[in-house]
DNA sequence: ATCTAATCGAGACGGTACGTCTCGTCTTATG
DNA sequence: CATAAGACGAGACGTACCGTCTCGATTAGAT
């Protein structure tokens, strides 16, 4: 009995989850290494052992599939504790939030990923339905507790504080491409909330 | 008097200016009609007369010339005028720039530019040179007027101000993909000056 | 049944013995009708139908595919038949060769295809191969059998024999480009054989 | 007053003479390091320091230049000595031309010169003239000579013997590609004579 | 000795082929 | 019948050379 789990037999049928996980294992290897220009399908198939055919039936493009690879690897905090202080919280937040955009290294991989999402309709719903509005979900959730605690006022425009926060970095991130450790949270967090009534 | 600029007199040379303009227009075609995925050496070369060679020598990429040819066509408005009153500037200012992006149609073709730019080097760094860092700029500067007329506190955070007002429209824009259109921009003044103190 | 072999369906995969025959088919054309010049992997391509990438995965070079183009076309005669005469066996197959070389306007077909052997090792070896080396081993078959039966010397050296033959011919062609017709195939055959004892 | 002949001085008119012998040189250069696939205008030009246009002026094809180049170099021998024995001055002329193509090296230049020659008229023409044409004239005047004084018979067709000589062994480096050295000149000549009567 | 006309270098330009890569579709054979 | 293997048409990549051309610098020959 071999150790091996995939002792690559030849052509035939494999379970289709041992085909998603080496595929999603090889893709996420080169996502890391060489970047999204390196997820190809060519590639991708090369290197996992599935053929094209199979991943042109589960993924729409490479892309989505990159996407999906990424999520896998790095499952995204999207956890929103709270503390009972908005401020701390939301604090807390953003300075994880630029922590792994910075130090992380996943600046690069997240930057890439959302560029490709311009021209890539499958990458860009993976994106948005997996990752940024739910998170965008989250905060709102804090912010509504901040508004029942009365941390918050209760006209507060909940959306414009949530574009502020992760706005700004974003807008550093990917239009501006300026270093976002020069990034003041603090007071960013500071100037949103006052600004908000 | 010769009517006829170009006769396209077979092989030799041609002015540098003229070939220039052709290629540039031919891009820009591209980029409108189909996307700046069909902006590439290869068609740009076939649609303008020019050889891939000369398009080689001028333009270290496909994206960097997207983006002259972008900006030749559309020459983006950089001037930010101060009639005194900061809140109306911003809010002209903001409400133009959402205006572009949504009815005019050039919301999709900022958002690939700027998504190319996260993998292409040179595309990014024109269009932080020509477009994003002069527009901060002028920005700055007339926020910094303002803290002169004491419309605006001296010690706030104008960088801060500026990744807030610009960056709530790009988070939409490029992270969210939600409508533009949606986006308050008097509130969204309202809020940052407010919060800026 | 299918009546129509080829209604070219577009992108897939089409039978490989179908695509080699097209490509054989526009490599000949090109070759007979432009010269070995026009024989390129681009202009293959462009009017079989066929990719590069297949001419690139079949063929290691253009020589090599227009060599197989011509001998696909004009199936070249490599018999020998033993009249039991060898200086009238040896004056035919000079005089169709000379034929073949001056009236059949192979001539600049096969200097062509000799003369770019010389800087492509691929187009050599099929060249040597397909024709050159068969064709001698016949013609050394046939001496071997007329020393069998007396007409030639038992020590008479067939390689000398059959390069004064046929080298005398591919000098003129080659060599000094003078007309093949003022050659006297019969005067030819003669020294060589009265020579060789 | 400068010792050096060539001080590259900028841009302007340089003798013609001084152009011309760097060029060849170049060439020559280029043709024996890398072979005939090297020599081309774009190289020589860039190597030699003289302007594309000025090759264009002076060559009619970049096989020519090679061409001219080769027998600047090596300028060939094209004397035939007539010791009086006929036998022993063409086995001798036969053995260093073998030796030439063998041991010399000169057997991949001359054979990729005439096989460039096929589909270059210019260089075709340049190495019939300065090359092939005189030896041959040459070798013709020697067997004369040995018809004069008995040795061949009035009869004999010189032409003959000279493709049949000379035609083995191009027979066997440019048609057959097999090795040279296994050529036996003596029993070449013999054969050869022999059956000129 | 001065001027003028020819000639050179440098290299841009449109064209074409190279050989490689990825894409998305398709066929075949294996299990 | 789902899979692996991989052939296929399409077309972009970046490079090399072709032959033509403009341009400015220099020199040689005529004044």
């Amino acid at each position: 009995m071999s150790a091996e789990p995939s002792p690559r037999r030849g052509r035939g049928r494999r379970p289709a989850a041992e085909v998603r996980s080496e595929v999603l294992a090889a893709a996420g290897h080169l996502l890391l290494t060489e970047g999204i220009h390196a997820v190809t399908f060519e590639r991708i198939a090369r290197e996992s052992g599935a053929s094209k055919t199979t991943l042109y039936k589960w993924w729409p493009s490479s892309g989505a599939l990159a996407a999906e690879a990424f999520f896998t690897r790095s499952e995204p905090q999207l956890e929103f504790p709270d503390t009972g202080d908005l401020r701390a919280d939301l604090i807390a937040q953003l300075t994880s939030f630029v922590a792994l955009l910075t130090d992380g290294g996943a600046g690069k991989l997240i930057s890439e990923l959302i560029g490709a999402a311009q021209t890539d309709p499958d990458l860009a719903e993976a994106w948005s339905r997996t990752y940024a509005l739910p998170r965008r979900e989250l905060a709102r959730e804090r912010l509504q507790a901040a508004q029942r605690s009365g941390q918050l006022g209760a006209d507060a425009d909940l959306d414009i504080i949530i574009d502020q926060l992760w706005g700004a970095c974003y807008h550093r991130l990917l239009v501006l491409r300026t270093p976002l450790k020069d990034l003041d949270v603090e007071r960013l967090v500071t100037c949103a909330l006052r600004g908000a009534q």
